[in-house]
DNA sequence: CTAGAGGTTATTGTCAACAATCCATAGACT
DNA sequence: AGTCTATGGATTGTTGACAATAACCTCTAG
């Protein structure tokens, strides 16, 4: 995402950033079935290189296509977002520990600032899940790049997230429990700075167990119906 | 991939395939600055299909696409090989636990019968890193899709495992250690066939961890020049 | 002789028309 | 009345031509 500006900005990237944010923030609903036409006078563009950007997208798992059937949002049952979070674990636990011993000062001096910015957001706007749901996408961003896994940032950045972000714009809480999460983050941080990595790893394997729960905890309530 | 059967195969999945598996083979060397015409006559395409596969294989990372300057066959170093073990490491631990958790029975039999055929062919073939090779992805093949995990499963047969193979084919070795891998496959189906996930998880990120080892000591004897 | 600027060319990005395929509706038969 | 079949319509897949952009080569100046 930071390497480097995109000198053109093709209209395949646009098609392609156009519908991610619209399938993300729930525009265009799950099982929806639409077709290629209605999408190009909604977003202006051609068949062509929407077509280009609905390949990346099947192939990225957010949607999927049948020949001559059209496409439709992928959509993601509460079982399978918990295998999301399965997955999560065992990744970022790597993520954190690689960062433990990759990551530069200055890299984590940033990570510390970002922490007390969370503090603040979430303090002043109380309650309001929508901050503290990017302050925690921003913390997970920054120590998936300090890894310095190129592969492993890709897989994180480019595929988990955006399902995981999907269901954060759907569900809208799924958080509800900011100042624990705050706790957690500073912790891991802490471990990052000590350059602990097998503690880092184990903290965040835990972190991400602990929202885990936490989800699977409210469906079995019936407060989540997905 | 054993979902259903595609009824119409389009061209576009043709180009798709077609070079995915020439990158893999080698075909296509990386680094290699490839026009798209170029690769239209070579596989009897025409530009539509062909980018829409572009696309699609940009996404999973096999090659990167410069606005107006053509595509080019994703380059990986060393390092970067090294890192995608890593990855492997704790994404196919998960899957291992998740497989011994919830493969049928009948599941773990056929993963019994192909270890037994894996090892006829090794003797048969003696050295025959190929034949190793396949036998040895086969097996991590069953295991994804055992664990049930949907995106597990899409990740490591859609993403990891194509680059890995990608360096299979080019270093044709890698493996040299066929009775050895063959024997901690056996205890990791054990495990499975116990049911212990705990312990398919810690032999399977051990089986691993060997493996990369194994590469990481080559590439420092200066035997495998990437 | 080297470095930079400008034009040319080839390659990529985009578009609109054509062909192939599936889905739905209507009709006929059991 | 229900179900199967066939035809029409709509939607997707494909193609070739057109426009835009960057790379390359040449020419000039220092």
């Amino acid at each position: 995402m930071s390497e480097t500006a995109i000198q053109t900005y093709t209209r395949a990237d646009e098609a392609f950033d156009c519908l991610q944010t619209a399938i993300v923030k729930g525009d265009l609903a799950p099982g929806e079935k639409i077709g290629e036409v209605e999408l190009c006078s909604r977003f202006n563009l051609t068949r062509g290189p929407l077509r280009e950007a609905l390949g990346r997208l099947e192939s990225r798992g957010l949607l999927v296509r049948r020949p001559h059937a059209g496409v439709k949002v992928v959509s993601v049952s509460a079982d399978e977002l918990i295998e999301l979070y399965r997955i999560r674990e065992v990744m970022e636990g790597l993520a954190a520990r690689q960062a433990a011993e990759r990551m530069t000062d200055e890299e984590i001096r940033d990570l510390l600032a970002t922490l007390d910015t969370h503090e603040k957001m979430i303090e002043e706007a109380q309650g309001q899940a929508y901050y503290q749901a990017e302050g925690d996408y921003d913390f997970h961003h920054r120590i998936a790049t300090g890894s310095r896994n190129t592969k492993l940032a890709q897989m994180l950045l480019g595929d988990l997230y955006y399902m995981v972000r999907m269901y954060r714009y759907r569900l809208s809480t799924s958080a509800g429990r900011p100042h624990m999460a705050l706790g957690e983050h500073r912790r891991i941080v802490e471990a990052i700075a000590q350059r602990d990595g097998e503690l880092a790893e184990f903290l965040m394997k835990r972190h991400i167990n602990a929202a885990r729960q936490n989800i699977e905890q409210k469906i079995q309530e019936g407060v989540l119906t997905i």
